[in-house]
RNA sequence: CGGGGUAUAGCUCAGUCUGGUAGAGCGUUGCGUUUGGGACGCAAAAGUCGGGGGUUCGAAUCCCUCUGCCCCGACCA
């Protein structure tokens, strides 16, 4: 390509609303342009990118055996009532009205469109088992859109859904998709990490999630030292602790603490660690008030919690006004010891092995100290009810887990038979029987790998693309080719023998200040340049500078093939 | 949805407190000089000051109202 005929519009400004680095680099490099909240416009540069991890995405697919499709994004709400998710998928659900007054919803996802497609093309389990996926815009209309494609409303995903006669043929293809989201991931050139992920309100066997390791990401990762175990912090089981809880040894006691509410208050102010303190969360179960003890330390885990039987999926703390009926006290002093027997007390694994600790004293301005469980105050259940921290012994045993920050790129699942069996999707399986499909589903966020590749990989000049994903693999920059015509020529022999070798090589032939193109060139992060000027030329080699080099160097054309290979 | 902020040239912003009829930098256009890390000079184009209503002789500025956008939180996955 010669950037005279291209369409590059790069800024100088550090544009205001962009806080994190790939959306401010996206929108200085002329990637993608804003046009409402959440909707973004790609520009000729930021779809060569997306493109490129289009086909590395389609290639790997078709490589596992997947059959690509292409179904609507927008969809009738028939089907969806089917499954009861126009009313459960709540305000992320963009709903829209033909002029009929017929009710449609732009897709965000489309595991309902693919099993009526399956249940009316699939009859035989001879045509099992099959995996369809699509590469195609979603819509999703999320409260907050924010870090530009990174939290798009509208997003390029991938999906596939597959169909089977059972679990284990499920099984089978879910590992072939776990194996080819890596090779997709590794192609790419990405860091990251295959994590257990929670499988949410559907339920099902198993659930990856694919994150890009990256300081800046949303979800936060468990990963042990010992084994390759890696989970999502919402899953990461916190083990029991090994050692018995210890005998009481002192007298429960109330101390005044006036004013001290919060963990770190009152254990500063009696003089001893949050370790050996009790927290308390009252939240709303399904039948009435809940209280929740963890260890002063830790942090409750809203999905471990979410999962408890007592608990609806989604817990809600408790007000203000329903604490101090329930226990005639308010937030800051709220402890187990002597709670209302109405109110179960559930006991995180780690705070249940405690002995002699400090916990509230169910008055205002008071906590008890030398609190025991058992003697002074009622264990309902003990649960794991915490989120894992760094050093805390892996689950499987083997190690110590560390924590990382990821994005999330992709996610495979098993979804079981939950929408088939709602839809009624069935095959006839080999003893003439009607049988209910088992079904996966694999996401991966085409548009958002572009921004977690930033994340991941950016310098204070600008984006270090992997190959892979490079908008061009080398640039030829020229130098003053207006007064120095044997430099244009040059330049431009160039870039035809780079051509001629199969490089996506891109000629910079706009005239500019050499300045002024070494920083475009590097802000949209092209890995390899070449520089062709009156002084190269006199020299008779290649002026070459990879991306993240300080300095340039001398090389042959071989040489520089070489490289590019 | 709650809280906070913001809206002025293509972009980034000043001007609003204290009302007097529109500014800068970057970008764009033309001419000239320049050509190894975002050059310089001269000239130029470009804004219903987010929309509507009100106060006033006069509103970017004061008041009311609507809307967009951003941030924090809740929510969602």
């Amino acid at each position: 390509m010669r950037l005279s005929q291209f369409h590059l519009a790069t800024v100088k400004e550090i544009p205001a609303d962009a806080e994190i680095a790939s959306h401010r680099l996206m929108l200085r490099a002329g990637m993608i342009r804003k046009l409402a909240s959440g909707l973004y416009t790609w520009s000729p540069l930021g779809l060569r990118v997306l493109r490129k991890v289009e086909n590395i995405v389609r290639e790997e697919m078709n490589r596992a055996g997947a059959i690509e499709m292409l179904m609507p994004s927008v969809q009738p709400r028939e089907l969806w009532d089917e499954t009861g998710r126009w009313q459960k998928f709540g305000g992320q659900l963009l709903k829209i009205k033909d002029r009929k007054q017929q009710e449609f919803c732009y897709g965000p996802t489309h595991e309902e469109v693919i099993t009526d497609f399956a249940r009316n093309e699939l009859k035989s389990y001879k045509q099992l088992p099959v995996n369809f996926y699509q590469i195609q815009t979603k819509f999703r209309d999320e409260i907050r859109p924010r870090f530009g494609v990174m939290r798009a409303r509208e997003f390029l995903m991938k999906d596939a859904y597959s169909f089977h006669l059972g679990a284990e043929s499920l099984a089978e293809t879910y590992a072939a998709m776990y194996q080819a989201y890596t090779r997709i991931f590794t192609r790419l050139g990405l860091r990251f990490r295959a994590v257990q992920a929670d499988t949410g309100a559907i339920g099902g066997n198993a659930s990856h999630e694919f994150q890009v390791l990256a300081d800046s990401g949303e979800d936060a990762i468990a990963f042990s030292d010992g084994s390759d175990y890696a989970a999502n912090i919402e899953k990461a089981e916190a083990l029991a602790p090994a050692h018995e809880r210890p005998a009481a040894a002192a007298a429960l006691q109330r101390v005044d603490t006036p004013t001290q509410k919060t963990i770190a208050e009152v254990a500063d102010f009696l003089l001893v660690s949050p370790r050996q303190c009790v927290k308390t969360l009252l939240v709303r179960g399904r039948d009435g008030l809940v209280a929740l003890c963890l260890r002063g330390d830790h942090e409750i885990n809203a999905v471990k919690a979410g999962k408890l039987a007592e608990l609806p999926d989604e817990s809600v703390l408790a007000g203000e006004e329903e604490i101090l009926a329930a226990t005639g006290t308010r937030p800051g002093f709220i402890g187990p010891v002597g709670l209302p027997d109405a109110i179960p007390v559930i006991v995180d694994r780690d705070a249940a092995a405690l002995a002699d600790f400090v916990c509230g004293g169910n008055a205002d301005g008071s906590h008890y100290t030398g609190a025991n469980w058992l003697r002074d105050a009622r264990i309902s259940r003990i649960a794991d009810l915490r989120n894992v921290v760094e050093g805390d012994l892996s689950p499987d045993g083997k190690g110590v887990l560390h924590l990382a920050r990821g994005i999330e790129v992709g996610h495979v699942f098993q979804l079981g038979q939950t929408y088939a069996e709602a839809m009624k999707a069935t095959v006839v399986d080999d003893q003439g029987q009607s049988r209910v499909m088992a079904m996966g589903c694999y996401g991966i966020g085409v548009s958002r790998i572009v921004a977690a590749a930033i994340e991941q990989r950016h310098d204070d000049a600008g984006i270090l693309w992997p190959d892979a994903m490079a908008p061009w693999r080398v640039v030829v920059c020229v130098i003053n080719p207006k007064n120095i015509p044997a430099v244009g020529k040059a330049a431009e022999a160039l870039y035809q023998w780079l051509l001629r070798q199969g490089v996506e090589a891109l000629l910079d032939d706009r005239g500019l200040r050499p300045g002024g193109m070494f920083a475009d060139m590097e802000l949209i992060g092209i890995p390899h340049r070449v520089v062709v000027s009156e002084r190269g030329l006199a020299a008779g080699t290649l002026e070459y500078r990879a991306r993240q080099e300080t300095e340039s160097r001398s090389i042959s054309q071989d040489d520089l093939l070489a490289l590019l290979r």
